[in-house]
DNA sequence: GCCTTACTACGATGAGTATCGTAGTAATCC
DNA sequence: GGATTACTACGATACTCATCGTAGTAAGGC
């Protein structure tokens, strides 16, 4: 018999260690923006496997932990799966707008792009 | 007998070429959101030896020129200095907001920081 | 022309980071 | 227990980047 969440346990940074820098260069990657939009769009947990990177698995370990480390995400473990989802309200109390601004961004680049 | 302008000039990316992981990621460096803050703050053209940065000079060339190349700044000689002013009127049309949260951000987070 | 001011180009160096492969752990299912 | 799924830790590698020092250019003042 096991308790219905685990007992794993990961490090976020609390609201006041969120750094403005670190958020930013964690959006700076095409990858872990990619990432970023597509929770924004979700508006759900989404599991590390329901993204499709082109690149192995320990590559997207690591993206999805700058992530995590930034303030960006939060992550949970739910059975053998790892789940994350968008720290939007923290990001909005800290830096009202930016997380925002910077979908919307995304958003209206990759239509002008055509791969969004 | 020279003319009132310098012939010389400088490579800035058009509009179109604008990319936002570019922008963020010229914006993720202290030194640089440092200049940034100031050129929003001054609302004018700054010489780069207006801001004392504790780094060489050379190095201040590397920040300035990738501030430039992301589009983030836009860059003329006028004599012997070289002026520097935010492209805030191209970055809003590409990127509505997005400057303003990150300025906003960076102020917010230098006053709790206190070294605002 | 010479000197000063302001910025630059180049090469070196060290730190950071994106990537991978391999081997491993943790939870779940049968 | 054994198999499967999903993620991870570690070491290696290559690339990027922030930094510096030195030597150099361009404009302007004398």
């Amino acid at each position: 018999m096991t308790v219905a969440t685990s007992t794993r346990e990961l490090a976020h940074p609390e609201h006041t260690e969120i750094r403005l820098e670190a958020v930013l260069h964690a959006l700076a990657d095409p990858l872990r923006l990619r990432v970023v939009r597509a929770l924004a769009d979700a508006d759900r947990e989404l599991a590390c496997s329901h993204f499709e990177l082109p690149v192995t698995k320990s590559t997207s370990t690591h993206h999805f932990r700058v992530l995590r480390e930034s303030g960006v995400i939060r992550q949970t473990y739910r059975g053998t799966a790892k789940m994350n989802r968008l720290r939007g309200e923290d990001l909005d109390a800290l830096f009202p707008g930016l997380l925002d601004s910077v979908l919307v961004a995304a958003g209206a680049q990759a239509k002008r792009l055509g791969d969004g």
